[in-house]
DNA sequence: GTCTCGGCAAATGTCGACAATCGACATCCG
DNA sequence: CGGATGTCGATTGTCGACATTTGCCGAGAC
């Protein structure tokens, strides 16, 4: 593109993000270089870089001399994925425990409820977007660049990969009950608390997301 | 080559590697891709693949349109990754700990001695290798993917990047000591326990390196 | 003396072509 | 008929050349 003055890697790298959540791409599926580099109008250099990225955010797997794969995550992968993103974010909340303030506590609960609403109305969308930012905003606050860019990478693989399924997991009111009791951890200031909130919230999301990929299809 | 029926990537990875380990290549320099294209008589795609992994382990990063860099972190960032290698293997023991049986655990003293053992002979290699097949028993246990994907990769950062200056940070006894102490928590079966000890192993250390390179040197 | 502008060298970014490898199908032999 | 083997098409791996960008250096103006 024109507008980001970066090279064309980042730019496969976004149509590759976008096919992926239009579901043009599915778990297993072959991801095919030639395909892209025509598709794209580039040839096969730039599409390389940009998928030896993907397969270094895990969103790709790579056999050599056969080709990048889209990741097709076992339940016991998608339970371990989860798990650590509960650890990396827990972590991050509670070292940054000190720096929410009451304002940003606030801005936390109104989320919960905007995202109870767009549940409610069905906007998938909105409700993914408001997602994100929620959690955004909790492991941000955190100064400890490393522990950061691991919980970026990690959310992002996990967004991309269970980004459809959000809205089956669970109802509308667990949704906001879920999210507002961590804000309410968050006001108490205990850090092994925080910690473990953070753990548990993904745990179970994981479990049910490794669940329902049991029943509807087998992975890898 | 013939030897190895991978790519040529793997190789020339290999050969950064090494020339960090000796210090051939040192925080801050470019690494260029023409140069180690001749050098290892390939083309730069090969190279270019490699490097691209590289920062992706966090080894080097990358500057668009300008090359790539041996990574030279503050001793802020040195301190966060060592805190986060902390979290990492901590929760990764604690995992696994019922899986430690007595065999293991004295495995490991032995290896608290031997390591004391080398740090006093002057025996850096020996040493640095014991350290890291402790630290492997150690987190290796778990059966978290996702989790020891992240760890092996800070890991391996850490070691290359700071490989050098592990004999100078403690006294052999410390070394010995540190690491007893672990043993000794695992002993005791307590999962809070083992997170705990881990991330302080890791957050003394993380400081004292820190503190070595803000004395010796700026980085950056 | 300092600042600006323009050009030059060097490095990365991209391309198209060729080579090596893998998987599948067809074939051959027991 | 079953298993091993050979062949073929498709895909990745590698190469050398060209395009583009960057940062430096020096000439010239103020």
């Amino acid at each position: 593109m024109v507008i980001n003055k970066s090279t064309y890697k980042d730019y496969v790298v976004a149509h590759v993000y976008e096919r992926l959540q239009k579901g043009e791409l599915n778990p297993g599926d072959q991801v095919l270089e030639s395909r892209l580099a025509t598709e794209l109008g580039l040839s096969r250099a730039p599409i390389r870089e940009a998928l030896q990225q993907l397969v270094g955010d895990g969103l790709l797997t790579y056999k050599p001399q056969v080709g990048n794969f889209v990741a097709a995550l076992s339940p016991k992968e998608i339970i371990d994925a989860y798990v650590t993103r509960g650890l990396l974010e827990g972590f991050a909340v509670a070292e940054a425990l000190e720096g929410f303030t009451e304002e940003d506590l606030e801005d936390l609960e109104e989320y919960c409820l905007q995202m109870e609403k767009h549940a409610r109305r069905g906007k998938q969308k909105e409700l993914i977007e408001i997602g994100t930012e929620f959690h955004h905003l909790l492991f941000n606050k955190s100064n400890n660049i490393q522990l950061i860019e691991y919980t970026q990478r990690l959310s992002h693989k996990l967004h991309l990969l269970f980004y459809k399924h959000w809205a089956s997991l669970y109802t509308p009111e667990e949704i906001r009950d879920r999210h507002q009791a961590l804000v309410c951890v968050l006001r108490r200031k205990e850090r092994p608390l925080v910690e473990q909130a953070l753990r548990e919230h993904y745990n179970e999301t994981g479990q049910k997301v490794a669940r329902f990929y049991n029943e509807n299809e087998e992975g890898v």
